[in-house]
DNA sequence: ATATACAAGATTTTCGAAAATCCTATTTAC
DNA sequence: GTAAATAGGATTTTCGAAAATCTTGTATAT
C-alpha cells in the first residue's frame, strides 16, 4: 500500500532487474508523471538545457527517456530539432478513446472467461477502494491535501480498471491499454477535480454496476457498460474544453 | 517504387522532418531490419561494443535506438545489465497473432465502411505486385537473386496487409497494427522461404479471396478470411519449429 | 567440502565537450 | 521593395572518457 505519490503508475515496459535504478529509469518515470499530469504542457518544446535543470541528469539519461516517452505516444520527436510533449486534441483523444474500447472490451471479455476467485477478490478490492476516496475527496474538498488525494483517486482508479482485465492473458493487450490508459488519462486529468470535487457526475454508480456484470460473468452487459463508460467520460471531458 | 531494398519497412513512428537524417534513426531501421529478418539472433545480448562495430555509431546512437526498439518489443533491458533480442517462443506467437487478429479485424471492418477510390486502387495494387513476385519466386528459385527476391517479397506482403486497413481512419490502430506485423513477421521470416519455393501453400488464393470480400464490402466475410489467414499462417510456422 | 569475501576484468551507464544542424536577424543584390 | 545570402547564436546530436555496476574466478574461513 505504500506507493511513491508522486508516480502512481507502474513501470509500462517493466524492466527486469530489481526496481529503478539506472538514472534514465528515473527521470523515464517522473517525466511520464508530468506529462500525464500536465506539469510539462502539452505541445511545449522540451529544451534539453532545460530537462538538464529540472530532472538533474546529463544529456544521455534525459534522451534515453525521451525516446521511450515516444513509443508511448507522449512526446513526439522532430528530428534534428528536438522533442515536444505530444499535444491534445479532440480528434486525439476521440481515437485513445475508440481503441481504448477496441482493446478493453475484447481483454474484458477474455477475463470474464478465464478469470479465477483472486481475479475476482482484488476487483473487489479495488473497487472497495476506489470508492472510499471517492468519497472522502467530495466529502472535504480543502486546497492543500486536495492535490495528493487526487493523485491518490487517480492511482485507486487505475488499479480498479487494470484489475477487471488483469484475467485476459494476453501481455499484449494489458500493455496497449496501460499505454492508452496513460494516453487518455492527460484528457482527464483536467476534468477530474472538477467532476469529483462538485459531483457533477457519479462515475461510482458506473462503477459498481460494472462489478456486478463482471462477477456475475455477464460479459455482454460487462462490455457495454464499460464502453458507456468510456464514452461519458469521453463526451465530459469534451465538453469542459 | 524505388525503395531501399535492405530495408522494407516504413518508419513505424514516422518521424516529422524530411527522411532520417540523424545516425540514430538510422541505426534505429538497420537493427530493426536486422533483428526481424534475424541476422540479430533472438535472445541473443546486444554488447555494445560489438554493435558500435557493426553499425560505425557511437554509444548515444546505439542506445537511442535500442530503447526505441524496446517499445516494440524487439529487444528487451535488461535494467543494468544491458539489452537482448527479444526471445521468440510458441506462447509469444500466439499472443502476437491473437492480438494481430483483435487490431487487424476492427481496423478492417472500419476501412470498408469508410474506403474510397483511392483505397480500393491501392488494394488492387498491392495485390496484384504481390501475386507477381510470388510467382517469380516460385519460377526460379536461384540461390544467389532469391534473397533479394524474398525481400521484395516481404516489402510487397507488408503493403497488401497495410492497404487493406489504410482506410480505417484510426492512427493508433494502424500504429498498433505496424508493430505487431513486425513481432509476427519474425516468426514467419524462416518459414517464409521453405513456403514459397516449395509451394507448401497458396496464400496466393488466401490474398485473392480476400481482396474479392473487401471490394464487395463485406465485412463479416473478409474479417473471416482474415483471421482465418493469420491462424492459418501461425499453425503453418509453428509446424516448422 | 561448502560457503563467503574479495579482486580483476568486462560492461553498462553517465557525463560534458565537440561537431553538426537549425533558426533568426541582418545585410546585400536585384 | 523583395528576395536571396550570410553570419551569429541557440540547440540538437554524437563522441569518447570516466564512473558505476555487474560477473567471474580465486582465495580464505568455517
Amino acid at each position: 500500500m505504500t506507493q511513491p505519490l508522486t508516480s502512481p503508475y507502474a513501470p509500462a515496459a517493466a524492466n527486469d532487474a530489481a526496481g529503478k535504478v539506472t538514472l534514465a529509469d528515473s527521470v523515464y518515470e517522473r517525466m511520464r508523471w508530468d506529462i500525464v499530469r500536465g506539469a510539462l504542457a502539452p505541445g511545449m518544446p522540451l529544451r534539453l538545457e532545460q530537462l538538464k535543470a529540472r530532472y538533474g541528469a546529463g544529456f544521455s539519461p534525459l534522451r534515453e527517456a525521451l525516446n521511450r516517452l515516444q513509443g508511448e505516444r507522449l512526446v513526439q520527436s522532430l528530428s534534428l530539432r528536438g522533442f515536444i510533449v505530444a499535444p491534445l486534441s479532440p480528434e486525439e483523444m476521440a481515437d485513445a478513446i475508440d481503441s481504448r474500447i477496441v482493446i478493453e472490451t475484447e481483454a474484458l471479455r477474455r477475463a470474464i472467461q478465464r478469470g479465477d476467485d483472486a481475479w475476482e477478490a482484488e476487483i473487489l478490492a479495488a473497487a472497495h477502494q476506489l470508492s472510499r476516496q471517492t468519497g472522502r475527496i467530495a466529502a472535504d474538498a480543502s486546497g492543500e491535501d486536495l492535490d495528493q488525494a487526487l493523485i491518490e483517486l487517480e492511482f485507486r482508479h487505475r488499479r480498479f480498471h487494470r484489475a477487471l482485465i488483469a484475467a485476459c492473458g494476453s501481455p499484449r493487450l494489458l500493455q496497449m491499454a496501460d499505454t492508452l490508459y496513460m494516453e487518455t488519462e492527460r484528457y482527464r486529468v483536467t476534468a477530474l477535480t472538477r467532476a469529483v470535487t462538485k459531483g457533477e457526475r457519479n462515475a461510482d454508480a458506473e462503477h459498481k454496476a460494472l462489478v456486478d456484470a463482471v462477477l456475475a460473468r455477464d460479459a455482454e452487459a460487462a462490455v457495454a457498460l464499460l464502453e458507456r463508460h468510456f464514452r461519458d467520460t469521453g463526451r465530459q471531458v469534451a465538453g469542459l474544453v
